[in-house]
DNA sequence: CTGAAAGCGCTTACAG
DNA sequence: CTGAAAGCGCTTACAG
């Protein structure tokens, strides 16, 4: 029923091998013979067996792209920057929604057996940090995200420390003297951004107040919009929060909103990831920036490399350029 | 190397037969053969190769979501549902971005051909009206929204005509006379929630003026930002706007808001998809809310039906349930 | 209920 | 530079 090489080769008068030859660009062909079989193919409109061709060569050019959720503007606008640099190199991404759960990432750590991918990118959320230091996985696996030193991986991301004292600094440098987090708990993200904006308040000889660091229950707007009603009511309310992603921040605007106080004379707000939401609010949000074409680009780029067997070095980590991006949420 | 159906056979001490029947859940299996059978594939590890599955079976139980983009709130909303849906009936989704271009286009609506998949749900934009009408491919194919009466695709949508004439008789029912309408241009959603709207309007007779009739060039946060500055240099600004989406709506905001105009004192909003990023807004969105699970869930069930041949009707035209979400940009 | 064998459509040594 | 043949790992008639 549909057209296969062998018919194309019947039809252009030469050899199976050959027309595998021409579709596959190897060398050595006569351009008289290539225009004859490129002939064949455009007049049977043929299109190469997928399955037949990554039983036989034991690669699908397929890549997984493993994501606590694809519904969520970071991990959205991440997927979609991923997808396109994976088309430009010619392999098709598939996502896998973990939900963030455990067993989820677990079959994603374990290489996704049987699903057809030749390797993995992974922004791990529920496994403990630990779990990310022994390679068990038989597939090339390219981590994004925050990850203990020392690991096995391959990874991409961004220097979170550094990113999370920048944002502080910046709130600092405001004059802000009673400066909140929001996001510290749970992940390791929490605890390396954190760490970063410890730092920046050290290094200003700020007081560092348990009471300003909240943990909440996840990265949603929802959790912004009640960890920062909990911060209106301590006694002495923050004059800043520096919020470790956006979704945190642009909840948190929403409970200053309906508290009636300005933002930022009364509060001044930071977020992470840069997402199109947090430039369009009002105010608008200032917020740490990272390149997520570059990031994009460079995790497919490293796991084909792996793929290829192009890179036999050991694990690399390569770090994600950003910008604050300053914007009305923490202006003058 | 990996294990195959063989080793696990050979291992069980059965036929590769009797194997592939217990892993595909054939009946008349004696309870201690497979319980041998399953011995072994757990004592083994062996995982089914994917490819040759869907070789021989001709079936690869992939299916493809061709969206516009996966970065914007709705269709990432959306893929996530499908997403989920999917996996709950045992396929993978592969999401394809279009980018609204008509070449790519094209090659979804040719049944994105040696691409490994059984079918599609295809959410077109370039692609004109007219060419969707008769049914090229030969994969199955569930459209997503708009789409000319008579035409032949099975589909899924929200009846955009009443939803939008809901969302502007909410409107009228607030007192408002001039209501403005962003998005009408290009694509066939924009003609076909005008419709609605102008219906509405003729209802509360009043009158209809071309001028409130923006159309912009898109349907992101910049088309709705600019749309909104060219309704209030008008001599006669409107009092109220409906925005063809959610992301029009909250750059129209955004343009309010810098204009020092209350909302919805001043200008009511209204929306359409009900993103999330609306309902934290401030003021929150006032918004079309299409009940997303069930979009997702009846275009994979319908699909499937179609891929397995269990429903042989003619085409399908399933319509969306949807509600009016009243909130803050509209209320009182 | 089970076994031996063909075949899905490719790619790739192996000859020539 | 090209041809004939094997084989990737399954599923499925066909026998028994």
């Amino acid at each position: 029923m549909a057209t296969r090489l062998s018919d194309v080769a019947a039809r252009a008068g030469v050899s199976v091998k050959t027309v595998s030859n021409v579709i596959n660009d190897y060398p050595h062909i006569t351009a008289r013979t290539r225009a004859k079989v490129e002939a064949a193919i455009a007049a049977l409109d043929y299109k190469p067996n997928v399955s037949a061709r990554s039983l036989r060569k034991g690669r699908s050019d397929f890549i997984a792209l493993a994501i606590p959720e694809m519904g969520s503007p970071y991990f959205a606008e991440l997927g979609a920057a991923i997808s396109r640099a994976a088309k430009r190199r010619g392999v098709t991404v598939l996502i896998d929604q973990t939900e963030g759960e455990a067993d989820a990432e677990r079959f994603v750590l374990d290489g996704m057996r049987g699903q057809l991918i030749d390797g993995i990118i992974f922004s791990p959320l529920a496994t403990a940090p630990a779990k990310l230091t022994s390679d068990s996985t038989g597939k090339p696996l390219v981590l994004l995200g925050e990850r203990p030193a020392g690991g096995q991986f391959d990874r991409v991301a961004v220097d979170s420390v550094q990113a999370s004292h920048d944002a502080t600094s910046h709130l600092v440098s405001l004059g802000r003297r009673r400066i909140a987090a929001i996001g510290v708990g749970g992940t390791s993200t929490g605890a390396v951004r954190r760490k970063g904006y410890r730092k920046a308040l050290k290094e200003a000889g700020l007081p560092h107040d348990p009471a300003l660091e909240l943990a909440g229950t996840g990265y949603h707007r929802p959790d912004g919009a009640a960890s920062m009603r909990e911060l209106l009511a301590l006694p002495n309310p923050p004059d800043a929060v520096f919020c470790f992603n956006d979704l945190l921040a642009l909840g948190a605007l929403r409970t200053l909103a309906d508290a009636g106080l300005r933002v930022p004379e009364d509060v001044a707000v930071v977020g992470f990831d840069d997402i199109e939401d947090g430039r369009y609010h009002s105010p608008s949000l200032t917020s740490i920036s990272p390149d997520k074409e570059w990031l994009a680009d460079s995790a497919v780029a490293l796991l084909l490399d792996r793929i290829t067997g192009n890179d036999n070095s050991t694990h690399r980590d390569l770090t994600v350029p950003y910008k604050l991006e300053i914007r009305e949420s923490s202006a003058g």
